[in-house]
DNA sequence: TTTTTGCCTCTGG
DNA sequence: CCAGAGGCAAAA
């Protein structure tokens, strides 16, 4: 078991605030759900984190425990930004976390448009087409391959039946662990190539990057934090649409006004407005 | 560079 | 009945 706070970690805010979508909650506690290749069952009760199925190390790398204080950092973006302050009173201890590229790659592909709901039933049609297993292991890339987009979108994945087909056909052509080899590189070389896949535009590069790629200062410009931008850090956009050149005029802001780690300032003002 | 439009489907006003 | 939902891409 680990030990953590309610500030220092929300589990269940966490898991539940739209980084992944196939987490399940069962009537005594315990979060089930797959990270790669493993299958987790964690609970948190009084400031201790149980686990179930695998070891302590793999937990506190995928819940980042060890790789920044968010009590340390939250307390200083408090001092420094009523926005965030309130946001963290309502709820604080929600971490970033360190998911599997490959399943992060392919849940933001099918989140473009679609509110969580239906995001998590999307993720699970795939994973039951290619596994067999709604809420297993993600699939592997080999078996993603074998995914045929009319099957698709009969499962509702719409448009974005085409997409995933075709990133996959792309993905397989790079070596392997090409993917995880992106972690710890500059954001702007991570976009860079992300972006080059069908359906990967900035924003859902961004995602991919500060949820399964260590890419703390990137701040994915999804609705709600585009409006949080323009109306409190970049004011001379006030009146503007999302281009690209906002895009990056917006991020830049966020990122002088919370620093590298703006990525996990931007989850908890996020969770406010989508979420809860 | 920016704006517009179509794309799947579901939900709330 | 329609606008909007954690967008992208092609066209103008």
């Amino acid at each position: 078991m680990i030990s953590a706070n309610l500030q220092e970690l929300d589990l269940l805010a966490t898991l539940f605030s739209g980084q992944m979508f196939r987490w399940q909650l069962d009537e005594e506690g315990w979060c089930v759900g797959a990270v790669g290749e493993h299958t987790l069952r964690l609970r948190q009760q009084e400031s201790i984190v149980e686990l179930a199925g695998v070891d302590e190390f793999f937990v506190r790398s995928f819940l980042r425990l060890d790789d920044l204080s968010l009590t340390e950092q939250a307390r200083r973006w408090c001092a420094l930004d009523p926005l965030f302050a309130e946001a963290w009173k309502r709820q604080p201890g929600l971490r970033l976390l360190r998911q599997d590229p490959n399943e992060c790659f392919f849940s933001f592909l099918c989140a473009s448009v679609a509110p969580i709901a239906r995001i998590s039933q999307m993720l699970q049609a795939v994973c039951e087409e290619a596994a067999g297993d709604p809420f297993g292991p993600f699939p592997t890339l080999e078996q993603l391959l074998v995914l045929r987009e009319s099957r698709l979108r009969e499962r509702g994945l719409g448009f974005r039946a085409e997409r995933v087909v075709a990133s996959a056909r792309k993905l397989a052509e790079k070596p392997d662990g090409w993917l995880e080899s992106l972690r710890g590189k500059p954001l702007v070389e991570i976009e860079g190539e992300l972006t080059q896949f069908p359906g990967i535009g900035r924003k859902i590069a961004d995602c991919i990057a500060l949820f399964s790629l260590d890419a703390d200062s990137a701040v994915p410009m999804d609705t709600h934090i585009w409006r949080i931008a323009k109306t409190h850090y970049a004011p001379e956009l006030r009146d503007a649409s999302l281009t690209p050149a906002n895009y990056e005029r917006a991020s830049a802001a966020f990122q002088r006004q919370f620093g590298p780690y703006a990525g996990w300032a931007q989850q908890t003002l996020f969770y406010q407005q989508a979420v809860k």
